[in-house]
Formats: C-alpha cells, sequence, structure tokens
DNA sequence: AGCTATCAATAAGC
DNA sequence: GCTTATTGATAGCT
C-alpha cells in the first residue's frame, strides 16, 4: 500500500490514543529540540526548553538548553524540575506558594541550604568532568561519568520536604524522599534504574546532536559557544 | 516579479546580516512557540521556552509557557532571567559559581532574601490581578494591571550585586542596580519607558494565542489547563 | 506587515 | 524504526 498520503490535518485536540499520544509527543519533541537549534545557530541565541509528558505518559520529563548556557545550569534546572511531585502546579520547588509566604527565617535558611547544596554538588561535578570534555565530543563518555556522579549526589542532597506543598488531589502521593517510588513521573532513583544510555537519552542530548548533524555535513556550523557541548 | 520562490535552503551558521538575523529569529521563535502550543494540546504536555536573542539585537528575552504552568511561576522565571548580565554564562543569578561556593551564611542569606522578596512580589501580583483573569480572557487588560504592579515591584526588589559574578570580557557591564542602563539586552526600567503593550509583546503572549488561534477555529480544543490563561 | 514558492516536519502505514 | 504523501513553516521579496 502507500505508506504516506493517508495523512491529513489532525485535529488540535488532546490525542485521546495513549500509544499515538506518546508517539506524537516524543516526535514532535524532537522536531521542536531541533527547530530550537536551528535557531540558535542561525540567530546566534540562547534557548532552553523543559518538555514534561503528560502524567500518564511514561518518558520522563527532559530538558533542552542551546546557546551560551553551561551544561551544569542545564543539569542544574533539570535536576531541580525533577524535585516536584508530578502533578504539582508550580515547576520548582522554590517557586512554591508556602515558601514565598514563609516568614520564618529557618525555614526560608533551610531552602537556600538546599539550593547551595545542589549547586555545589553541581560544580564539583563540573570540574570532574571538565578535562574529558574538552578534549572529546564523545557524549556517551562523559555522560557516563557525569551521570554516575549525578545520581550519587541525588542521594546526598536533602530535600526539603517542609517547602514542597501537599498537592490537593494526588491522594498516593509520597514523601519526596521515598527512593523507590516508581510511579513518579520522573524520579530520579527510578532513573538510576535504567541503563546510563537510557538516562543520556532523558537529558536529550544525543537529540540534539542528531537533529544538528542530520543537516548535511558541509552546512553545519559550529561556532565557539557549541562546543562545549 | 514573483513574491516567494526565491527561497533556498539556508545555510545552517549564524546570519551575518543584523537586520535579516532578528527577522529570522522573530519569524522562527514564533514558529518554535506555536510548534510548542500544539505539542501541549495534542499530548497534553507541559512546556517551557526561554529564548533570548543574540546581544546585538534589540529585542528582548521572551518566555513561553503552557500547560498546567501557573502565570506567576511564568513570570518568575521571566524576571529572574531579566536580572542576569547579558553575557553571563549561567541564566539564574542563584546558578552563579561565586554562590555555589560560598561558605559566607550572610551572603547565602541575602540570596534566599532576594529570593523570597521576589515571590512574595509575585504573589501579591497574583492575587491582585486572580478576580480579572477568571473573568475574562482579555489579554490586554490584565496584563496591564500585572505590568503595572510587575514593574513597580521591580524598582522595590534589591538585586543582589555580590551574587552576580563580573563577566570576564564585557568592558562596560556595570551594575546590576543601574536602572538607567538601556544597552542591557532586557532590563526591567528599560521595558518600562515601553508602552505597556510593547512589554506585553515582549511576554508573547499574544503571540501564543495568535498561534493557536489561527488554527481552524472548529478544530481548537480549550482544556481547562489552558483556561487560566 | 503580507505573499508565495520552496522545503522541512510529520501522520499514517509498514 | 523506516517511508512517503501531505501539511505546515518560512526565505526572499514587497
Amino acid at each position: 500500500m502507500v505508506k504516506g498520503g493517508t495523512k491529513r490535518k489532525p485535529e488540535m485536540k488532546k490525542i485521546t490514543n495513549k500509544a499515538s499520544r506518546a508517539t506524537t509527543f516524543s516526535k514532535r519533541r524532537d522536531g521542536l529540540y531541533s527547530k530550537a537549534a536551528q535557531l540558535c545557530v542561525l540567530s546566534d541565541a540562547q534557548i532552553a526548553i523543559l518538555a514534561t509528558p503528560s502524567s500518564s505518559s511514561n518518558s520522563n520529563a527532559s530538558f533542552f538548553s542551546f546557546g551560551h548556557s553551561s551544561v551544569e545550569s542545564v543539569v542544574s534546572a533539570y535536576l531541580a524540575g525533577q524535585r516536584l511531585p508530578p502533578v504539582s502546579s508550580s515547576r520548582f520547588w522554590w517557586d512554591d506558594d508556602k515558601l514565598a509566604n514563609s516568614k520564618n527565617p529557618e525555614e526560608l535558611m533551610e531552602a537556600m541550604e538546599s539550593m547551595k547544596v545542589l549547586m555545589s554538588h553541581l560544580k564539583g561535578l563540573e570540574d570532574q568532568t571538565l578535562s574529558t570534555v574538552d578534549q572529546s565530543p564523545d557524549l556517551d563518555e562523559w555522560s557516563e561519568m557525569e551521570l554516575t556522579q549525578l545520581l550519587q549526589d541525588c542521594d546526598d542532597v536533602p530535600p526539603p520536604p517542609p517547602l514542597v506543598s501537599n498537592t490537593d488531589k494526588e491522594e498516593e502521593d509520597q514523601t519526596v524522599s521515598d527512593n523507590n517510588n516508581n510511579n513518579s513521573v520522573s524520579s530520579l532513583p527510578a532513573a538510576a534504574e535504567k541503563s546510563l544510555e537510557e538516562v543520556t537519552m532523558d537529558l536529550d542530548f544525543d537529540t540534539i546532536f542528531e537533529g544538528l548533524l542530520s543537516y548535511d555535513d558541509e552546512d553545519l556550523f559550529w561556532s565557539d559557544d557549541l562546543l562545549f557541548m
């Protein structure tokens, strides 16, 4: 039969079939990242994209960053996003209303400490991997090293339970520090059980590269700002 | 003559002509936001995009958010991004290396305070505008109210100068608290001099809507999660 | 800002 | 995952 040609203008509403929805999300997200990468190269811009699939999906949230952004700022934002309960209305715990309204200095200090610890670990992570990154663009190699440390660090960083509001509508919501919760859309401990290749996939660095490299090689341009990747 | 038809496959490298680069950035950014909005509707996903044009451009950074994200988390992230010097390698001041390595409790507390003030003001902003938002989808109306407060708040929030690293290569870099610095890519005080419509443009809420509404009306679907906008 | 010829993204089917 | 007809995005022009 014809392999294409049956394509019709899709209705702009939520795709009911779960498998189709996941496929569409994956395809279109790749397209979105590719577009963003092109825009960055053409216009010398900085772009960051955070994409979280619907909670009924099995895939994890992925983060995309391009331009001048450093690796650790990407990972930092990614990590920070991971610390949320699946259906929280605020994307980062420091956006939480309780924290915004808090008059308790200790609570604020605790939040700041959590952030400091997170950043310190990310900084150490950077120092540890910098030499490998600079000499080779081999993603799998340094991603493995980075992620090993990343996942290790994650267990060491105390999450700030009093700062994360309990979501009103999620009955099965457990504590943030529950490391064995596989139902979480994108908990790091769950991710640790996957192969490192899969985790790298979730970070979508390879998707970014595929998108860029799919362009004709002779047309491809690497600016200094992109070389750190 | 023919109006189209001269299009050729563009080289994937930085566009040298400044005007063309700005045009391309604007067009492709709109396309990117439109794609993101479609992906959100089709796949029930949450997407956030932060796009900063090249520093030689006159246009401001814009932020895009869709899905479950609340308005204030969008504005919060937008505001936070604005507080950076133009060519800083870290996107948010709390990602700064100095802060990450700091052993000074006062410095950390100061950072936390800045963040708290920022969030408190954004919370108050939300309370003030909530009634207007709920009853009407008229963007210009509540955006004007919100932005008036937003710009007011901005002057009240003390920036954290010791926490922002001095960029190595920017000689003309001034202090962050210099409210009259028009060379800043996207300083809020500079934005305040524009009409409120233009500022709203920078926030790109209307672009988002245009993108969605350009679809055939009968095919358009509004989920509950989108109604808050 | 608007137009249209090209070219890229992708929905449906293997 | 791979393929291809179709739809959508957009470069160059005005």
